[in-house]
DNA sequence: TCACTTTGTACCGCTGTGATACAAAACAGG
DNA sequence: CCTGTTTTGTATCACAGCGGTACAAAGTGA
């Protein structure tokens, strides 16, 4: 029963952190590598000999370009760009985007896809699924799982969506298992078997990668806030990972209380964010008619870009802003982020007016004085889609052996 | 250099987790100790072993009185009630309270101090800790840490108090360094020096002890509300963590808007939770003046409690039970707790009307009808007080050996 | 060229845990 | 009362993973 050793037989439990770090860029030389794990030079070096050897790290062993440092110089580590994809995929409601992704949140490929209203989730998860198996077949790429971004709460563990009205879809709509259906029916598969699939709210996801590889890096608790093409989603990292509540609803922030004089909200309430602080709100404070030629998202971001001079809506802009504001403000009094990410409409507006936004939060959070929250935009192109590749990638990162070699040898 | 083994050799990585685990009377033997951590019976043989030698467990080994299983019977495991303790107390605006606390949160010595209002945090701690220090030479007890619970927000990771004007202390008070001071001064020190001494907020340590020990046991995402004597906090408990937030300052509460037509509140704002739902507004709408005999809390739960029956109490217990669902609905909408606990006057106030309560939970909370989630009061004595004591074990439950033998031998 | 600094690797040994086999303590049924 | 069954507790072995140490490698600076 003596069984020959392929593997080196030092660093496995390390593996997914090490191999986390190096994904996220916070592992660029071993030495790093080892002080970031909390080990020893010999296991950080045959962790990484490990990761090499699996196919997921390169170690360029090239001197370095004079780093100016003294010492022998480190051997850079990189994730593999030759190594394994997932598959990850948008849905909203101008269409979809599918696309595999590298290790590190690089896009390998991508390929938009046509405008879909069809209330039945198979079809059009069918046509995502679809479009996904085709840039696989094209690559020849290894895929280890799938993920999917949709613009609805989506209730855990089960991957239900709750409210995907944007798509049209009926609510209570078990995504994942559609999901699942249409990946398996592609016959997507990973080296050791059918792939897992994965569903998240496309904000979650957003914060996510933002977290992983944008402006969110390094926060501990990082909040992030987004309109998409109506209403006003949230989500928070913490310590690395996604707060979504005990079931998967947290953060669900666009009915704070931000005008109590505002608009009645179909949830019951007045002055919500969600019909506030929103593209359709910001044209109709600024007297513009939704026109049909454009999506709202983007009117209302010409009409912030190109027309700011214009009275009407620089006036506009600081009402929103300024209700932004209070129920950012509110969020930090509750959740204490130490720093916030702003996408969609609501970036265009921190742009607009940096120093309005933050002093507006600033004196309407309790501890505005002892240290303000840094308010920052939202940094990564489809930052979604990223996200919902990080998902999939998570099995990966908690344990990779357990995704590339179960049987282990 | 070979050296002599007075201790087991195998469990001492899940000594932590295992001490934990009978801390919070999740395991009651050592069978259900096997599946909690995951590892065999010899292993959780071992730790229970190792722990008993440790003097923090017992293992009894009579037979339990028919359980009526089959199998052989296990034996109890349970906390040693001669076991360390630590020292801890909870300041308020009308006194103090100290006292000895050991494992699984039973008090084993406590005293209560008379009414101190003295801006000088040092000489009011001292008062404490050397009520404390009279307690551990009575009892002869042997001291491993030491808690406090202050009502303000408290800025992690200094331990410094940031509004604690219910007891007339200046603003940035460095609570936990004076702390220190004091027990160092009075020589209290555990069994390898001086003790680690912590500070924490009194509503975050409630709701740690009650997760622990009293109503929020196995929730996994637990919101705890509550009054103290003026104002509104809050408190979040994430898979058995505290949730403070980037700097300590999260669940501040007390200002979400719960009237839009309320009273004017200091933070600038209207209607706020901490003006609206608090003893001095119940008496207000009661239309009762606070007399000067009792404590607010103690007036509102007298009137609310034997005056139920009067149409003014009973309408202003109406109009603040709408209003503190308000309150909560909008938590449940950003938080996703699976349980919510009520203390103070909120308890007292869902105690009187538990369904008008609970429905207006349901009602304003989006996914009210998805699973509501239970509103619950809270169910231990001096929550805050056995909280604080909870920091204090915070150290022996991650690592006994750490506390009790750090040299390992 | 010779220190000096930092990084990478080979080797030894130990710790904590799983696996396994067996002993112990109850019940069920004859 | 004896026997088989079920569950719990314990002894023993093997080994994976990691720390510690020593040493080699690759640069900088005088």
């Amino acid at each position: 029963m003596t069984q020959i050793r392929t593997r080196l037989e030092r660093g496995r439990g390390a593996l997914g952190p090490a191999l986390a770090l190096v994904h996220t860029g916070r592992a660029p030389t071993r030495a790093v590598l080892t002080a970031e794990l909390g080990v020893t030079r010999a296991t950080a070096g045959a962790v990484a000999a490990e990761l090499e050897a699996l196919g997921l790290i390169r170690v360029d062993t090239r001197p370095t370009v004079a780093a100016g440092a003294q010492g022998r110089p480190s051997h850079r580590l990189e994730v593999d760009p030759d190594g394994p994809v997932v598959l990850a995929a948008q849905v909203h409601s101008d269409g979809f985007r599918a696309a595999l992704v590298g290790l590190g949140g690089r896009i390998v490929a991508t390929d938009p896809g046509c405008v879909i209203v069809d209330p039945d989730p198979a079809q059009v998860l069918g046509e995502v699924v679809e479009t996904g198996a085709r840039l696989l077949e094209r690559t020849g790429r290894v895929c280890v799982g799938a993920g999917l971004a949709v613009p609805s709460a989506v209730a855990e563990p089960e991957g239900v969506a709750l409210n995907p009205m944007h798509l049209a879809w009926p609510a209570g709509v078990p995504v994942r298992e559609r999901f699942t259906e249409q990946v398996r029916r592609h016959g997507i598969a990973g080296p050791v078997g059918p792939v897992d699939c994965w569903v998240g709210n496309d904000i979650n996801l957003a914060a996510l990668a933002e977290h992983r590889h944008g402006g969110g890096r390094g926060a501990a608790h990082l909040l992030v806030v987004a309109t998409g093409h109506r209403g006003v989603g949230g989500a928070l990292v913490v310590d690395g990972r996604l707060h979504t509540g005990s079931s998967g609803l947290a953060l669900e922030v666009g009915h704070l209380t931000v005008n109590p004089q505002g608009r009645a909200c179909h949830c019951g309430g007045r002055g919500c964010l969600d019909v506030e602080v929103d593209p359709l709100a910001f044209l109709r404070e600024a007297g513009r008619e939704p026109g049909p030629e454009l999506s709202l998202p983007a009117q209302a971001r010409e009409l912030l870009r190109r027309k700011y001079a214009d009275p009407d809506v620089r006036r506009a802009a600081d009402l929103l802003i300024d209700r932004l504001g209070l129920g950012l403000a509110g969020l930090v009094n509750v959740l204490n982020p130490d720093r916030i990410l702003l996408g969609g409409l609501h970036r265009d507006l921190l742009e607009a007016d940096p120093e309005r936004l933050r002093s507006v939060v600033a004196d309407r959070s309790l501890w505005g004085r002892s240290g303000s929250v840094p308010v920052l935009p939202c940094t990564l192109d489809f930052n979604s889609l990223v996200g919902a590749a990080e998902l999939a990638w998570q099995p990966l990162l908690d344990d990779p052996l357990a995704v590339l070699a179960p049987q282990g040898g």
